[in-house]
DNA sequence: ATAAAGTCTGAAAGCGCTTTCATCTGGAAG
DNA sequence: CTTCCAGATGAAAGCGCTTTCAGACTTTAT
């Protein structure tokens, strides 16, 4: 029957099998096999055999057999959290175009920040049989990532975590939260807010962290009235930063754990007439792409997230490869823009 | 080799196969198969103890073995453009909640704008054997659409196109485009600019053209020197808006095709000291989640991206199950922010 | 020369599932 | 009571590929 559908399909329904290529080019399946995979030396004569076959019957191996069969399905899973979010979306992409020039494909599913689910993706993955997993920070416990990189190659972002077949990618965010304060404290800020992340988020944590110690380090006092909880997400930042208006405390600055609530917080000064520099300084973090476009352009720190993905696809890659990767991750930069400047006077 | 690999993983790795299933169960794995497919009727006895088994094993269904026997995948392959564009983002996003809602799995690939890479994605979907592929606009023939939608049911986004087996949702750019274009023209202006999108784009010709029926209904003269070319991106915009005010022409709105060219714009007149919308009116074209906190807050053409994913897919399980499925695509709304205002006297 | 040790290659056994095809019921019809 | 037929079930043949396992040749050492 599936035969029959195929015939009728008036397009030249593209099902050549291995075994097709084998037969025009005279060697057994095995053979060819083995060409692909470069699983054995071949003699010259026939791998070029094969692979003017193979060129000629426009040959491509069906991943599905191959995943079956058990060999590698030349795809990684990749767990992420919202396959709209605008910070994992262009690591997304560094991760694609990475794999892309292997030959291999990338399987996006979305763990939407909980546990249970990523667990249930991960599962997905497998039966899916991927040949290595990425994931994206993630709600996951350390331990069930261990467990999952005994049976398969595992490359994790946004935590230090160390085990056999496993490699993280952590940014310095501690670092990064640092920078940024520094740069507000420069310019003369001596009264900074603080819009926090989702504390469930170790970034949120470390941002926090890298503010406090830049504070400390220039002998200022860390003012818990000058910090509002935030989500991550636009509207948490906008209503963050009406409740520090609101407070009437006084400050000249605020601190943005990441730029989408920063975008938030703009928009509460906006409604508040204050001005952004003139009235507050504004700075962000993670540098997304619509942070240049903002007005004024955001202050922040670079997270280089395209970059992210490109270096945990590689990572991937070499586990796979079997070698032991060295990843080097790039270090925080803080970009002034034009949402900071000098408090008045 | 594989059992040896997957015994010693000390975690109980997964892998109950339906035979197991059948063997619990004391029936054959034709009868399992028979029952999770539902492909034949089955005495309730060994339905139910075969539930059981299902249950008390933990079995889940092999994708791959799935696929390569020829039966559903309950997968869905969907093409978009770029993995990490704002606007199918969130298109992606209602895609996968519709699909997972039914069981069904997406797999994402990007045609990066190119219809040969596109091509080659759904070649690679049909090697994985998908049950049915989503195209996200795109730049693939009418012709190759149909064709593909021979052997595999296709839905695609916009574009009209009748086929067996495809169905096709389109928005209605046209009218957005003159819905945004008749509002500034309520609001007094009379001489406005506008940024098209990429030619290339059906999108583009289509906003242009509701753009050009709402002057002329109102008995406006199209001006050519007030139309400047963009290419949907940010960047695209800030530069034609340049264009337009160095070209010292008179004008007091501008509209953008598409919001990220919008938000483009809106840096250049920041630039030149102009204001939103006391000197200038902008208005937008797609209302992304961004342009509620651009400040000012962005008046656009709501397009429901998230409402078009969600209907693409449920499109896509109609088609799955046979049935005809009728798709009632959501009209387009104007929603008016703050980035408009009257011409200045 | 002859044995030992490689090299390359093919045959065949799966991977986990779907799907004919054949078989085996248990009545309904004769 | 036989005879048939429809409905339920099982056996077995793949789907397209990887991978042992063993056979057929070469080399190299003795």
């Amino acid at each position: 029957m599936r035969a029959h559908s195929r015939n009728s399909a008036s397009a030249a329904t593209h099902t050549v099998t291995l075994e097709q290529v084998a037969e025009q080019a005279g060697v057994s399946p095995s053979t060819v096999s083995r060409i692909l995979n470069g699983t054995a030396v071949v003699s010259d004569a026939k791998r070029e055999s094969v692979e003017r076959a193979i060129a000629d019957l426009g040959f491509v191996p069906n991943p599905m057999a191959r995943g079956l069969a058990g060999g590698r399905t030349l795809s990684v899973g990749v767990v992420t959290q919202a396959i709209d979010s605008p910070f994992y979306g262009i690591a997304l992409r560094g991760i694609e175009d990475e794999l892309d020039k292997a030959g291999y494909s990338a399987l996006f599913v979305s763990g939407h920040w909980n546990a249970v689910e990523e667990a249930r993706c991960i599962e997905a993955l497998r039966a899916r049989r991927v040949d290595g997993i990425i994931v994206l920070t993630g709600r996951l416990s350390d331990a069930a990532l261990r467990n999952c990189a005994k049976t398969v190659p595992v490359v994790v972002t946004g935590r230090t975590l160390k085990a056999a077949g496993l490699v993280s990618l952590n940014f310095d965010n501690v670092a990064g939260a640092r920078m940024a304060t520094e740069h507000l404290i420069a310019l003369g800020h001596r009264r900074i807010a603080f819009i926090t992340g989702d504390p469930a988020h170790p970034d949120a944590i470390e941002r926090e962290q890298g503010y406090r110690a830049a504070l400390e380090a220039a002998g200022m006092a860390y003012q818990p009235s000058l910090v509002a909880p935030g989500q991550f997400h636009e509207e948490s930042g906008r209503v963050a930063m009406e409740h520090l208006l609101q407070a009437r405390q006084r400050f000249t600055a605020v601190f943005a754990a990441n730029d989408q609530m920063a975008f938030g917080a703009a928009l509460a000064l906006h409604q508040r007439g204050l001005r952004v520099p003139e009235d507050m300084s504004l700075v962000g973090f993670d540098d997304l792409a619509a942070s240049v476009y903002t007005l004024p352009p955001l202050s922040t720190v670079h997270q280089p997230g395209y970059e992210l993905g490109r270096l945990a696809a590689s990572a991937m890659l070499q586990l796979l490869a079997g070698a032991k990767p060295k990843v080097e991750v790039p270090v925080p930069r803080f970009i002034a823009r034009e949402s900071t400047g000098r408090p008045r006077a």
